[in-house]
DNA sequence: CTGTTGACTGCTG
DNA sequence: TCAGCAGCCAACA
């Protein structure tokens, strides 16, 4: 995807909860296979200051919508994946990523920073 | 209207 | 290092 559309898709000012959602969802279909972000760093990208909780309920929504979204791809600040039964790990495992004690191993290394990889 | 509850985070000791 | 905790805020009862 170029930047060009990076910047359609989100040169808007989210209005509501639903736009806001709606961002969020866009940006995490952007995480590439084998990469992983945090429920933080998606509501500093959306412009929510404390938004993180905001983002969680997201990822517990987002099994409504019609095009789907790589929820196993956002994991909480530390690394670690939460509230899950197994199925998200095991998506992350299809895609190389490795997981120890449901903790993301190189953590670090894997991180996609949303605010860091989209033009806006 | 009030209180509680989280797929959260960053500080603190 | 790391458990504990305050702050966070949209939903829900």
């Amino acid at each position: 995807m170029s930047k060009f559309n990076l910047k359609i898709r989100f040169n808007y000012m989210p209005i509501d909860n639903k736009e806001i959602y709606q961002a969020i969802f866009d940006i995490v279909r952007l995480i590439p296979r084998g990469r992983v972000t945090s429920y933080g760093a998606l509501a500093k990208a959306v412009g929510l200051k404390s938004g993180a909780r905001m983002v969680g309920r997201a990822m517990f929504l987002s099994s409504n919508e019609a095009e789907p979204v790589p929820v196993h791809r956002v994991v909480n600040s530390s690394g670690y994946i939460v509230n899950d039964n197994g199925h998200r790990e095991r998506e992350l495992l299809l895609e190389g990523i490795k997981i120890r004690n449901d903790k993301i191993v190189d953590f670090k290394k894997v991180f996609w920073d949303p605010l860091k990889e989209i033009e806006l």
